[in-house]
RNA sequence: CGGGGUAUAGCGCAGUCUGGUAGCGCGGAAGUUUUGGGUACUUCAGGUCGUAGGUUCGAAUCCUGCUACCCCGACCA
């Protein structure tokens, strides 16, 4: 606007000259950016021998990641635009609850994790590096450590508790044998949370508003992701939940009560700082049956009416744990209390991964012919198919729905390849788009154009208008 | 970490047994054709056959070492 006014009668600068040609050629770039003939979308036609789970080949067909070496991936345009879309969600979530971001490094010294003791209790998982002054570094597995040592350099007094820091970050566990693409990788993704508080009943209360916040976060992808009691492995602790998700190529076998299908998530308006409001939706989702195999209960699992029981295989996607003291005494973790005592903080910590949530999504959604990305992460809302490229109404049709759905914020890719129809229809699917608008000059020659739904193959004949209103543009 | 396997064009594969200087399909480029569910045809480009060494007049092919990757199991966000 500013520079639209000044154009006309005053004389630029050189440099604002230079400042109005670079925003101009931004806007060009936004707009070129999202149609396919201009894009980075590398979509495989035949299947990769590798992959041996549907979500690994279709994240491979429709080219989302590459793989660059065992268990590590480079995730291309279409792919991160999913994990962006993730990672949105989950910040949102994380916020909501009360917890803060922040960034740790990827690289650790060995010697925080001397302090812990986990530097030799760790095993190989652990990539250990040596750097040119030959110090033992390593490329983090997690985070406790180093939280706990940011936590200990600057909080003093109980009345900075409770806190909760988190980041998203990459993290390496140098898995004996990765597989399944990003399912199982060494390089992947994780958001990880870590609660301090004074006391256990407040570390409880932290680790109910986690429960709450991961409940809604995999909501919001439309997943049902149930909380199951869980070991603790090298984390340590004794209280611990994995969030799983229901899937047939799920890497653990799991059971539970039928009713957890169709609970209710906690709302956005929750009051995160009530423990009662907090410990009463642990308690309601913590109330019925469910259990890895590691942690099942045949008797008590049978003891189920037949029809409530659910034996499945599942996908975790989230694992909470409360551990209060483990780090923060080997660590020297203290507060002042209002005691003027010194306490040492109670801990826990949170973790989902968001790279393995792509993953999860694609094994809870798709069909033979690809994957259907549920609306909150997709990585374009709209498909534009222009069925003629070079038919001067499909062109101006395609350019004119294209600008409007832009302009109104709507995540659109606009298929604008000189391609035959059947394969654009064909990477449509593919890619997944919740909504597909075909046009082509037949149906406008009636004025209309197509609205595909991805997931029930609906389709509709709609004016331009309609198309418009319907995606809220 | 145990067991099994693979490595030849961007992807999927044949050729290896029986040594003679590399081929098919898809994809890519150019063109003609076609135009509402991966169109057909023509032409072209693209490979030091994972790597190092050995045997041989000659090695993708035979021998040895190494590396990478995949699968099955035991382990894990």
């Amino acid at each position: 606007m500013f520079f639209r006014d000044c154009s006309g009668s005053v004389a630029l600068s050189p440099a604002m000259r230079q400042c109005k040609a670079s925003i101009r050629g931004f806007l060009l770039l936004r707009v070129l950016y999202m149609r396919l003939s201009r894009y980075f979308l590398p979509i495989l036609r035949e299947n990769p021998k590798e992959a041996e789970i549907v979500s690994h080949r279709l994240m491979l067909r429709a080219g989302m990641i590459r793989q660059e070496s065992a268990g590590i991936y480079a995730w291309l345009p279409l792919g991160l635009r999913v994990l962006n879309k993730i990672n949105a969600i989950v910040r949102e979530e994380q916020n909501r609850a009360g917890a803060i971001e922040l960034l740790m490094p990827t690289m650790q010294s060995a010697d925080l994790w001397r302090e812990s003791g986990r530097y030799d209790a760790y095993g190989k998982e652990m990539l250990r590096i040596k750097d040119r002054h030959e110090r033992d570094m390593l490329f983090g597995p997690t985070n406790e450590e180093m939280v706990t040592e940011i936590f200990r350099a600057y909080v003093r007094s109980y009345k900075d508790l409770p806190l909760n820091l988190y980041h998203i970050q990459w993290k390496f566990r140098d898995e004996v044998r990765p597989r399944f693409g990003v399912m199982r990788s060494r390089e992947f993704l994780m958001k990880d949370a870590y609660s301090f508080d004074l006391d256990q009943a407040g570390a409880i209360h932290s680790y109910n508003k986690m429960f709450a916040a991961y409940l809604r976060t995999f909501a919001r992808m439309g997943l049902k992701a149930i909380p199951m009691r869980a070991d603790t492995g090298p984390i340590g602790g004794n209280l611990s939940h994995e969030f799983i998700i229901l899937a047939s190529t799920g890497e653990s076998e799991v059971f539970c009560h039928k009713n957890f299908l169709e609970m209710d998530t906690p709302p956005a308006d929750i009051d995160f700082d009530d423990r009662a409001t907090m410990q009463g939706v642990f308690d309601t989702w913590t109330s019925r049956y469910a259990a890895t195999s590691e942690m099942h209960d045949a008797p008590a699992f049978e003891a189920l009416p037949e029809s409530e029981q659910v034996s499945a295989r599942g996908i975790e996607v989230g694992h909470i744990f409360y551990f209060g003291t483990k780090y923060s005494e080997a660590m020297k973790a203290v507060v002042n209390g209002p005691d003027g005592k010194e306490a040492t903080v109670q801990m826990g910590s949170y973790g989902i991964g968001p790279s393995r949530l792509v993953a999860a999504l694609i094994e809870a959604n798709h069909d033979d012919n690809g994957i259907i990305w549920p609306e909150a992460v997709a990585p374009f809302r709209v498909g534009l198919a222009n069925l003629k490229v070079g038919d001067a109404a499909t062109d101006a049709a395609c350019a004119s729905l294209y600008e409007k759905l832009e302009k109104a914020g709507v995540d659109v890719l606009y298929d604008d390849r000189d391609d035959r129809p059947g394969a654009k229809f064909a990477t449509m699917d593919l890619i997944g788009l919740p909504h597909q608008v075909i046009v082509g000059p037949k149906s406008l020659a009636e004025g209309k154009v197509e609205m595909k739904n991805r997931r029930t193959g609906a389709r509709e004949m709609l004016s331009v208008d309609e198309v418009l209103n319907k995606l809220g543009a």
